[in-house]
RNA sequence: GCUGGAAUCGUCUAGUGGCAAUGACAAGAGACUGUAAAUCUCUCGCCUUCGGGCUUCGUAGGUUCGAGUCCUACUUCCAGCA
């Protein structure tokens, strides 16, 4: 894979660049869409392409009994319909929403999670050995185990463009030394999932890339020392993961990117607020996706440069979803009275309706920040445009 | 006209003589960040110094220590018979 670097940052850690995959190109910074079972939730393909996505992320966990199928029509960009560039995750996430994080929202600061008090009898869904990790499936109860190589070995079959090394991701409430330990496993797994790749990475006729993934909490040691560890391997490139706490979020992200070499591309896993979006680039990340704009779409929440807003509140307005919106449900003059009639109906159809245009509408939001953000960056307004953005965005 | 049944928070609904009284929907507030998420949490008679106080189950009486629940009358609605 090729990256090429386009224009640095006077901070020396964040940059714009260009992507080389063997389905297309990703100019960065880039929002890639989440499809965890290999379609974005609502919104098709040509949707998807319209809005000006780059590339579609998928999950190995997801996708693990599609695999073969997968790898027989040519892989994912294929398989998926979206021909472009893709991106895997490892199914280390799962190891923490389906393991500890089981019965509680996933949360961004060190308070525990808000217990989402839904199937309390089964505790754990994910146990973690040296070896990998033993699933159950919370739908069908069918247990699966994966560890690096077969992480490796499912997303090799799937055949996106860039994977995941297998990692674990740990929640909160682990302290320095619990999370030491779980750091020095997904080191080793790091390693095995190196070798693994290596095997199978051309299997599908075109190259894949892997990155390495970034744990280590809110610790600095253990951020800086992790990625000067797997900075020094063959990685293509490296995934920010971990629980990466909001408050601290540019300082956890500058240990790492200070430590990884400069010239390879790394992916911020699962962050999309604007904040968020802003820091990460600022500290260094090419690549971000994130769940939240399709989902809180469907839960209601629109997007707009001036602040979110809850759709509940609209009853009858014949407001645009937000004045300043090149997105296809706001070009094609959908208000927020209409969504919001659409949104609470109890017509499936006329639902079905409104996630589509609300996903659509969140998606291009993010995707247009970071089109917004390459472009300040080239212009040399980054700061201007940061201070711009986030002031009308949150007020004041 | 007669007989039987029914009236409970916006709607539908649960309710054994014993705590403003069930559940669902609607409504209101919040949450959601590598998708267990078409989800979750909270509020939903009035007031509150959060201890509690007050007023409520069609209307008016009655029995009872105590009534949404039992009795009487009335009102309205439904069903059956004339």
């Amino acid at each position: 894979m090729e990256f090429k670097i386009d224009k640095a940052l006077p901070n020396g850690l964040g940059r714009i660049g260009t992507i080389k995959t063997a389905h297309g190109e990703i100019k960065t910074p880039a929002f890639t869409a989440v499809g965890t079972g290999g379609e974005v939730r609502f919104i098709s393909m040509e949707e998807l392409h319209a809005l000006g996505a780059q590339a579609m992320l998928s999950n190995c966990y997801h996708l693990r009994n599609k695999a073969a199928e997968i790898a027989e029509a040519g892989g994912l960009a294929k398989y998926s319909g979206w021909n472009g560039p893709t991106v895997t995750d490892s199914g280390g996430f799962q190891v923490m929403s389906l393991g500890d994080g089981w019965g509680k929202k996933v949360a961004m600061t060190r308070e525990l999670g808000v217990k989402i008090n839904r199937d309390e009898g089964d505790k754990c869904h994910a146990v973690v050995t040296e070896e990998g990790v033993e699933f159950t499936d919370p739908e069908s109860k069918e247990k699966d185990f994966i560890g690096p190589e077969e992480s490796m070995r499912i997303q090799c079959q799937i055949g996106a463009d860039i994977h995941m090394a297998f990692d674990e991701l740990t929640s909160f409430d682990k302290d320095h030394d619990q999370s030491a330990e779980s750091l020095a496993r997904t080191e080793r797994w790091a390693e095995r999932s190196l070798a693994e790749h290596k095997k199978h990475c051309d299997d599908l006729g075109y190259h894949q890339n892997l990155y390495g993934v970034l744990q280590g909490g809110r610790w600095e040691d253990l951020r800086r020392s992790t990625a000067k560890k797997l900075g020094a391997m063959d990685f293509d490139g490296y995934g920010l993961g971990g629980a990466l706490e909001k408050e601290n979020l540019g300082e956890i992200l500058r240990w790492c990117t200070e430590e990884l070499p400069f010239e390879k591309p790394r992916h911020l896993l699962g962050l999309s607020h604007p904040d968020d979006i802003f820091i990460g680039v600022e500290m260094g990340a090419d690549t971000f996706d994130c769940v939240a704009p399709t989902r809180e779409a469907r839960h209601g929440k629109i997007y707009t440069r001036d602040g979110n807003i809850n759709l509940r509140k609209f009853t009858g307005s014949t407001e645009p979803l937000d004045h300043d919106c090149d997105c296809a449900t706001c070009r094609a003059g959908w208000t927020r009275g209409d969504l919001r009639a659409l949104w609470r109906s109890g017509d499936v159809e006329k639902k079905v309706q409104y996630w589509n245009l609300a996903s659509i509408h969140n998606v291009r939001f993010s995707v247009r920040l970071m089109e917004e953000i390459r472009q300040s960056i080239l212009d040399d307004r980054f700061e201007e445009f940061k201070k711009e953005f986030l002031t009308r965005y949150y007020g004041e």
